[in-house]
DNA sequence: TTGAAAGCGCTAACAG
DNA sequence: CTGTTAGCGCTTTCAA
């Protein structure tokens, strides 16, 4: 019961430790007799080593720590999913932890990662993450990576968002709508930024001038908020496409125009991003997609490599761009012909 | 830098190692002199156990192992929040592994958890789970319990499948139709078995009697299945209830009501199942919901009860049964006027 | 009240 | 080619 050691390994093979551990990471010279005594012995056995012992003696933990704020943006779990993967991929298993806003959860959830003696740590969260426990974690060894939200300098995976805003909002002024709305996120945070000018910018190339009446920002990114902006932009300003900044938010928007016998594309073209529940809204939504699980094996990468070569002191992180790439699916028309 | 043992706290603190063992675990006599000489050492240094040491030591790793199988369906991830939180409430991390269907993957993962000695495992997953690998973690010690797919006799938390679908399908038959489909997925696993059940016996209940007719059996859980279902329904059956076995199947249902025009509630009515999508939906839909993170927090309770007095042999498992509640949100109404 | 010491299971350097 | 041995950091028994 319990589980054979590496000493009853080598008893039963009638050979000793150092012979064990010879034929289990076939370094070193054992004769072929005792290496397929060993293998039997440990088949026989079913013997798996102990990886805490591994570890007391290697400092190697094969393990990475995940802080993940919880959302109710898909994006993050789609994230989730990348880092899993990457990390399994690469032999890595990954201790992860949802925060939830209680307060001292970091720094218990940064001691349990210590404490744990993983290798690497990445954080993916919609706040900035409190900087001494940052220094904590560079403290002890341990590099991080951040996704999604970090200030620049920092090792960090970001969506390529102003390229993304641009890209899905062109696609508008090509449909040919002069008369484009935005549903964004408000905050002063660097990605809902990005996202307004990459909007912008599309606007302003396309010879349209931006207008703030155009502009709705959310207070989160609730269906009930792009309900809201959907309704206040029919009501008051009339716009022929509405580009929302997140698919969350172009849920909220459909169900206004559902249930005001909206048709989209006939009366509206409606375009989403983050391409996170796209394919299963009525209709299915054009939406600037985000590669999450791109982003998630970036950043295990980038991590594993900060491992291997740690930032010198002042030295400023890799900053990895990941590129939005428009799905369409039809919700884009042309304007209703009897608009402008 | 690395990190501070005990021994350089004992060193700092001028006392003992064992003397430093008692402080931090509050047992045992320590004089208030030296107590506060080593607390006053530990904060100094910023001393973190290792817990790989202290697993070496006591083979308690405080870690539960969760073997979730990948799938679209939202309600996974909600399980999984659910198994997170409740676990870091009692103290312990999650190890999560997301399987893909790749061969040697549930072997390598069984392996990975009896190696790091997790103290239990948790299986969510549609799918059956090798027996040779559980046989392996009980070898090991290690108890399980599994989430929604189990065979009987083993411990497992489930939903209330029958129940859920007779409340929905009920709700239905209340709201005065007589004519009512059922989108389900089709494969003869207990869950699957027991929504259609559910479903026929609240018809039957209400006078009215099930046909073969009304039940589309899908593929998978995917939209494309529903859409399908859906349109086969429409133009050969004209039913003016929809009950679909999952809210992606009602999603894809509403994509095809969508494209034809038809109306939620006011030309059919339509209920969801699990309430992952509902919210989102236009319009956001009735939905019977599944308890997810209550499921999760049941199967961690169940896991760490089962550690402390493990299953006799031959004795039969626990059963959980999770409770499901019908969400309403206006998607029923009564069958349309026009219709008999 | 305190300290010394014996491992937990594994790795790797060293001597045979 | 093989075996012995000294820890990794921590817990805990035992003796002082």
């Amino acid at each position: 019961m319990g589980n054979a050691t590496m000493h009853d390994v080598a008893k039963l093979a009638g050979v000793s430790l150092a012979t064990v551990g010879r034929v289990l990471h076939k370094n070193g010279y054992v004769s072929q007799e005792n290496r397929e005594k060993v293998e039997a012995a440990v088949k026989a056995l079913g013997y798996i080593p102990n990886s805490a012992a591994q570890l007391l003696k290697n400092s190697c933990s094969r393990m990475l720590g995940h802080i993940l704020r919880f959302s109710p943006n898909l994006l993050f779990g789609q994230i989730s999913r990348g880092v899993d993967r990457a990390a399994a991929e690469r032999g890595y298993s990954v201790l992860s932890y949802t925060k939830y806003g209680s307060p001292g959860e970091d720094q218990r959830i940064v001691t349990e990662f210590i404490s744990r003696r993983v290798e690497g740590v990445l954080i993916t969260s919609l706040q900035e993450f409190d900087q001494g426990l940052l220094d904590k974690l560079l403290d002890a060894g341990i590099p991080t990576v951040r996704i999604e939200r970090a200030p620049p300098g920092a090792d960090r995976v970001m969506v390529d968002d102003f390229q993304g805003a641009y890209q899905g909002a062109r696609s508008l002024v090509e449909a040919g709508h002069g008369n484009i709305a935005f549903i964004g996120m408000g905050g002063d945070s660097r990605v809902e930024r990005l996202r307004l000018l990459g909007y912008r910018k599309a606007l302003e190339e396309g010879g349209i001038t931006p207008s703030p009446r155009l502009e709705r920002l959310a207070e989160d990114y609730s269906p009930q908020e792009g309900y809201r902006a959907m309704e206040a932009l029919w009501r008051h300003v009339g716009p022929t496409a509405v580009f929302a900044g997140a698919d969350t938010l172009a849920s909220g928007a459909l169900q206004y125009l559902y249930q005001v016998g909206a048709r989209v594309p006939e009366d509206l073209s409606l375009l989403g991003y983050d391409n996170t529940l796209a394919t299963l809204l009525a209709p299915p939504l054009d939406s600037v997609g985000i590669q999450a699980e791109a982003m998630g094996r970036a950043a295990v990468d980038l991590l594993l490599r900060r491992k291997q070569r740690p930032l010198a002191p002042g030295e400023p992180g890799e900053e990895i761009l990941v590129a939005t790439e428009l799905e369409t699916r039809g919700s884009v028309g042309p304007p209703p012909s009897g608009s402008r």
